[in-house]
DNA sequence: CACTAGATGTGAAAAAGTTAACAAGAGGTG
DNA sequence: CACCTCTTGTTAACTTTTTCACATCTAGTG
């Protein structure tokens, strides 16, 4: 461990659930152990970035050898904090709410979406995999009981802000907006934006102003 | 501008599509003037940043007045290339794949996806808006004809890297891909992920070690 | 068991990005 | 038209992130 106390870098947090996820599919691959430098290969980050990101959690591998995959995946595991189930409330069940009620959040069984809402009485009653869509108003009620406290928005825009408020107040603590628009939250509040729209003028942007490699995100 | 021939940084790039889309905002409710400061209310990005970021497109902005809405959108759209349609294929139609085909591109009518293509054909046929999902077998044939550069991945993660194989053999230099798992491209291609997984990950993981309130993303 | 090849973890440097602070200049008012 | 207020654009400081390069250590071999 670089030092003691020491806060995680934003940028190598940012990164956790990417090495997390390849970590398992190599497992499932019956992959035991990688190198920094072939893991880099297989992710798209420098192995020197892999292993500075690693040694903030201590020294997870060792010299000549490199890391163990099952003990990697047990170290992110609990920086996860995977044991836990998340329960996920889903708002707003248009076609993108409907595609992401039924996303699999694929290896990680303990990402769940507990509830849906939508104030469309078309969509209410309907069933998304497994649970009902229920109407607006029980939206309180039904997060604080089920102990939610991440909420998924998928609502137009100009509804996003009371929404967020409305999720807020029932408990939640973090939000995945996939509205344009930043919303006003409390401190407490996390919120994280996916925004298609500016994602694929991002993309053709850089497509069309930077010919040669170079990388977007990470 | 702060030199010429200087390139724009990564960072800026990046937040170019957002004021974009905030800008546009603006001009819809009547606005015709903004200072750095009150943008930056608006957007939650630091007026030190929005001022700088805008420099390095030139001197957009008059000292004590601000700048011109419809002057800066001029600018953005100039640098986005909006004036230039911008044609994509969706490849992949599956609940996510038709969300996004119906998806409106809000306020950037130059983004059309103009078709798309799936393996199943209980899909092929079935029409998204106003475009027929095709086979995959004419992807190739119809993304020449259409002079598309840009696609939309939404296929299992099993298959990204075969379908960016296609896609790219056919013309496509950009790609927003939604199975996690990087993929395999020559240089002069583009990709953008987006995975709700990871996203969705990060997210709690902030949530749940930093209390106070740190910005994520931007 | 000694030796070699090869990987880690990290100090130090470089690069990238953000923020503070202010000189210069425009706007608007009386 | 002179003055006060306010905002830009940018210089410089600072912070964060990436990258290099290598001392140190382990694995595996003969």
């Amino acid at each position: 461990m670089e030092k003691k106390g020491c806060p995680i870098p934003n940028a190598t947090a940012r990164r956790i659930p990417m090495y997390y996820r390849y970590l398992k599919t190599l497992e499932e691959s019956g992959v035991e152990r990688i190198k920094s430098k072939d893991f880099s290969k297989m992710i798209q980050i420098p192995s020197a970035t892999i292993r500075r990101d690693f040694s903030h959690f201590g020294e997870l591998g060792r010299s000549g050898y490199g890391y163990d995959v099952s003990f990697l995946i047990e170290v992110f595991s609990h920086i996860l904090n995977t044991e836990v189930e998340k329960r996920i409330a889903l708002v707003g069940v248009g076609n993108l709410g409907k595609a992401l009620g039924r996303y699999n959040f694929k290896n990680n069984d303990h990402l769940n979406i507990v509830c849906a809402f939508d104030t469309d009485s078309e969509v209410v009653g309907e069933k998304i995999k497994d649970i009902v869509v229920e109407d607006m108003s029980c939206l309180e009620e039904r997060i604080k009981k089920e102990g939610v406290t991440t909420a998924i928005l998928t609502v137009p825009s100009k509804y996003s802000q009371t929404v967020a408020d409305k999720v807020i107040a029932a408990g939640v603590t973090a939000i995945l907006n996939f509205a344009p628009g930043r919303i006003r939250v409390p401190d407490n509040v996390k919120v994280q934006y996916i925004d298609l729209t500016t994602e694929l003028q991002t993309l053709i942007y850089f497509d069309e102003n930077f010919t040669s490699s170079k990388q977007i995100n990470f």
